[in-house]
DNA sequence: TTCAGTATGAAGGTCAGA
DNA sequence: TCTGACCTTCATACTGAA
């Protein structure tokens, strides 16, 4: 492919020579910046490249010593190299000023050109909706609506803000909230909440986004940029049931007028699984469960932990190196006490419940137990997500047209279900076909009267798809989602790549197609 | 070949004490 | 304010039986 022998050996280096995905990732970056204009040459030699956090950049900023003698002759900042990096990949200086305004200087390239791609997608459905005339357009990009302000507001509003000149926006990450109830949650004291949603985030539609809050650093950050700056509302769902579920969600809901669904669901594991009391030591002093996830604890390990404490069966209670042991591997699993030295997992229908879902939700059907768990591990807590979207209750009285992106065993539409607001049209997306079926079932064992279409990749949702669905319905008034976090959560002990992980990177598919939405609704405004 | 069961840390947070 | 111990986490890869 005519790279150096110096490039192959730096790369092999680099890399190791079994990852050769990596060694051509090398390759072409390193040949991208060899075949740059001499100016850009000169500026992507500085040495502030090292400084490129997350960035693939790192791995040859020690390349050559020329590089390195040029960046003590000529400061130049991180913004000013990734903004020549992209122009050289092809993109135009407005996108790529607006990608690393957005996105924050500190973002990686694989995180700007990200940006950069789902804008153009989106930019690319105005022309298949039709071309205004009287917008100034950035260049080399087709053309955008001047009607659509608040759809192109990555494009438009940062020629508006004040220049931030790039600053430092370490200081700028997202913290967790603690204690983690969001703009609030029921009986809990928490001072009034006042918000403002920035303009381009109103609806129509509303919008809904869920994903795990301990995410790595900076996902948060680039996750509210995305969806028009608005602030995320971490919720732990242990105010809300016996299990704890610590969620970001981003919306642009209102957020007074909330009300809980009834009956209050049980807060602890007392409450919620009585049968456990007459067998839980007082040494175990767990009174909620931890997050419920998509694996459970082995029969090796509560056969273990049976053996460690029959050895003391005769003492009141056994001594405190085992009572640690038991309870560190009943906290990391939700083991449960259902006999005399005995702990289990929950069962399905346990998760089920804990997490506001109808018993036997997921049970038949050809679905295994595996499934169940997994299917269950990766839902919204029900009553949690019902508490926010209970103000749209009194806005669509006659029904709600709903699109659910990654609906899962379908969370969201069991939610609305659940506060009373008639389900009238629902697209449902989600590539699992078991979850399909499950919501599917569901559907049609609540005599649902709506209509509901399900599909198996957001990625074949485009412009032509979604203006077909909006004219049959006459518009969404709410798009939920909650893309996958397998690269996002602290379970993944393999690829916890963030939100340019495998799956995690869905995220940006949400945000295409709520941007398509906001865009095809205010078309036909 | 499929599938259920099992073993496998690290990142990033909280919190108490100096 | 800093430090270090402690706690939690929508999972993945491997193994063996069917």
């Amino acid at each position: 492919m005519g790279f150096s022998a110096k490039m192959v050996a730096k790369a092999i280096e680099d890399n190791g020579e079994e990852n050769t995905d990596s060694i051509l990732e090398t390759l072409l970056t390193l040949s991208a910046l060899e075949n740059s204009p001499p100016k850009q040459q000169h500026v992507d030699t500085d040495d502030s490249f090292s400084d490129y956090e997350g960035s693939f950049l790192d791995d040859f900023s020690d390349l050559d010593s020329d590089y390195e003698n040029e960046a003590t002759a000529k400061p130049v900042s991180d913004a000013d190299n990734k903004m020549t990096f992209l122009v050289d990949m092809g993109y135009s200086e407005d996108e790529a000023y607006a990608a690393i305004e957005r996105c924050g200087v500190h973002s990686s390239i694989a995180e700007l050109t990200d940006f950069i791609s789902a804008a153009q997608i989106s930019k690319a459905a105005d022309v298949l909706l039709g071309d205004l005339p009287d917008r100034p357009k950035p260049k080399n990009l087709n053309g955008c609506s001047k009607l659509n302000k608040r759809r192109h507001y990555d494009y438009d509003a940062w020629k508006k803000k004040k220049p931030r000149c790039f600053e430092d926006d370490e200081d700028e990450t997202i913290r967790l909230p603690n204690p983690m109830i969001g703009f609030g949650v029921p009986n809990e004291l928490c001072l009034t909440v006042h918000r403002k949603i920035p303009e381009a985030a109103m609806g129509p539609p509303y919008f809904y986004y869920e994903n795990v809050a301990l995410a790595p650093k900076g996902v948060w950050n680039t996750i509210s940029r995305f969806l028009y700056d608005v602030e995320p509302e971490f919720v732990d769902s242990k105010y809300f049931c016996a299990a704890a579920r610590k969620r970001g969600y981003v919306h642009n809901l209102p957020i007074h007028s909330r009300f809980p669904l009834l009956p209050l669901p049980p807060h602890t594991v007392h409450e919620a699984l009585p049968l456990t009391r007459k067998w839980w030591p007082s040494w175990d002093t767990r009174t909620q469960l931890n997050c419920l996830q998509t694996c459970i604890g082995s029969a090796r390990l509560t056969d273990r932990i049976r053996k460690a404490l029959e050895d003391y069966d005769g003492i009141r209670d056994p001594p405190l190196h085992v009572q640690k042991f038991v309870v560190e591997q009943c906290r990391k699993w939700n083991l449960v006490w259902v006999g005399k030295n005995k702990v289990a997992p929950l069962e399905p229908d346990e998760v089920e419940m804990l997490l506001g879902f109808p018993k036997n939700h997921t049970r038949g059907g050809g679905i295994s137990r595996t499934d169940r768990y997994k299917s269950l591990g990766n839902s919204f807590q029900v009553d949690t997500v019902a508490y926010h979207l209970s103000v749209l209750k009194d806005m669509f009285p006659g029904g709600i047209n709903l699109l659910s992106l990654f609906s899962g065993i379908g969370g969201a539409e069991v939610a609305l279900h659940r506060l009373g607001i008639p389900l009238k049209n629902v697209v449902s997306v989600d590539i699992s076909e078991v979850n399909r079926n499950i919501v599917r079932s569901w559907w049609e064992q609540t005599n649902q009267k709506g209509t509901l279409i399900d599909l198996a990749d957001v990625q074949e949702l485009d412009a032509d798809r979604l203006q077909y669905y909006m004219n049959l319905f006459g518009g969404f008034d709410l798009v939920v989602g909650g893309s996958p976090c397998n690269n996002l959560t602290g379970s993944n002990r393999y690829t916890r790549d963030g939100l340019e992980g495998k799956e995690s990177i869905l995220f940006y598919d949400y945000f295409r197609i709520l941007d398509l939405v906001k865009c095809i609704a205010t078309k036909t405004e």
